[in-house]
RNA sequence: GGAGAGAUGGCAGAGCGGUCGAAUGCGGCGGUCUUGAAAACCGUUGACUGUUACAGGUCCGGGGGUUCGAAUCCCUCUCUCUCCGCCA
């Protein structure tokens, strides 16, 4: 969330910002204030009352030890009164409660960087790479495909969890294997450090990276003992840090994770969720960097640079778009989308998304570092997917079926085990 | 699942209801000494809020209570550890 010395300070620059976000209650900014002016108030006047309290309470016991019991019980029935006054800022919880209920309500502030618009028509296009790939006559789609070659059954994950939970098979469970082996060796290359996380986690965390209060229906409960299947191991790697004060020697922190992914997803079916285009469950691998707030634009340039040389490497058709104000996430600063073209379908599938957080989450999660005056000061937040396997595997499928068989790219030959499907 | 013990500063570990934001040790930082380093010695070393700066306020796992006053007493929740049982 923000912080609301800042929102107080850039007041305008604030709401300019959230316009650009399409965020539909302003309003939200000017109540925050009033409150935040009343906390202070209620705060300045509390802590006033408790500081005579507390020279009261001393005085006593120094008047019990000399004996003087009169003195004493005068002094008390005094600090009676002042507590009595206390009632009078007793407002000042529910003052709090309601500008923490404010805070979370209100996104991220997009960077300069983001374009003005409202829908993904408006994200504009920054790179485009790779070569579309000319397809024999006949070609299928990738749900096809996985048919003919055995590759993955949807079907059978109906039966045995439900549908979105396909169950990978033979030379597709190997596949899948060696991309996630690929992708981990790649981004511990480029100084990642491997994390295997829980892949439940509870209230706490889920509420550090923002998946709660708002967007509980998009996880998995296991309500008994009230954890949270992770949607993306974003939540219990970032979470690794929560409450912690790192040393500023120690920045940036690196992070890689593979895990599997569990998104409930409400609603949505048809035809663009068929296959393997949206799931239940889904392996992704994960990139997570804790920065200093100078450099989370030069971290973020890294980052998209190295998801892109990963891409490449798998020599598909791709595309980075930056998102505009209102496509973005809530809780991001700025995001990129990589895209890669599903030639089958024609159609391009978000693979990667990569954004800077800059302060909204380390802020709700206290991670900070100590800068050179020895002031405790918020780290940045940046992560991104390197990658989604299933879209990947999907445009892989699609754009190199050749005449009996999927060739793959080269830089999976090795992890694979053979050079085609 | 059954029985018991515990949760204090970066870590370890004290703490008769008042002078405890908290002894002591380790670690960290600064200094003295040294050609340099180590050792030794001296000093320093939590977070939040707030103020121009002070002052003030809050925090000893979370929440509530008793009291003029709570790290210390009571209730409750969470978590950790030990033993037994079960089990990968």
């Amino acid at each position: 969330m923000l912080q609301v010395n800042f929102i107080r300070q850039n007041v305008d620059f604030v709401k300019e910002r959230l316009a650009v976000k399409h965020f539909s209650q302003i309003s939200l900014v000017d109540e925050l204030l009033l409150l935040d002016e009343r906390r202070r108030k209620l705060q300045f006047e509390k802590d006033e009352i408790q500081a005579k309290v507390n020279a009261a309470s001393k005085e006593i016991g120094g008047l019990m030890r000399e004996g003087k019991k009169e003195a004493a019980e005068l002094l008390k029935a005094e600090v009676g009164t002042l507590k009595a006054s206390m009632e009078d800022v007793s407002e000042l919880n529910n003052v709090e409660s309601a500008i923490h209920n404010i805070l979370v309500q209100i996104p991220n502030l997009p960077s300069t960087q983001v374009p003005v618009g409202r829908t993904p028509e408006d994200n504009v296009v920054v790179r485009t790479g790779g070569n579309m790939p000319v397809l024999p006559a006949g070609a299928k789609p990738h749900w096809d495909l996985v048919q003919q070659y055995g590759l993955i059954d949807f079907e059978l994950g109906n039966k045995i969890t439900g549908s979105g939970f396909p169950v990978y098979k033979n030379k597709g469970a190997k596949l899948q294997r060696a991309l996630i082996q690929y992708f981990l060796d790649f981004n511990t290359a480029a100084g990642y450090m491997e994390i295997q996380p829980p892949l439940m986690v509870n209230e706490a965390s889920a509420y550090g990276t923002g998946q709660l209060p708002d967007k509980e229906g998009q996880m998995y409960h296991a309500t008994i003992d009230n954890f949270y299947l992770i949607p993306t191991s974003e939540v219990p790697v970032t979470n690794i840090y929560r409450d912690e004060i790192i040393k500023e020697s120690d920045l940036p922190v690196k992070m890689t994770a593979y895990t599997p992914c569990f998104r409930r997803e409400a609603g949505s079916y048809g035809k663009d969720v068929r296959g393997l285009n949206r799931l239940h469950q889904f392996d992704k691998v994960e990139i997570v960097q804790l920065v200093h707030p100078d450099t989370s634009y030069d971290m973020l340039d890294s980052m998209v640079a190295h998801v892109e040389k990963l891409i490449r490497s798998l020599e598909l058709p791709y595309r980075i778009l930056r998102l505009c104000g209102g496509d973005m996430g809530f809780t991001s600063a700025i995001t990129y989308d990589f895209e890669v073209y599903s030639a089958a379908q024609e159609k391009w599938l978000e693979v990667s998304s990569v954004s800077n957080f800059e302060a909204y989450q380390t802020n709700r999660m206290k991670i900070r570092f100590k800068d050179g005056n020895g002031k405790p000061q918020l780290v940045h937040s940046l992560n991104g997917s390197s990658m989604a396997l299933p879209r990947i595997l999907a445009a892989l499928l699609e754009n190199n079926q050749v005449e009996g068989g999927i060739r793959l790219p080269k830089i999976l030959h090795s992890y694979f085990g053979a050079e085609k499907i």
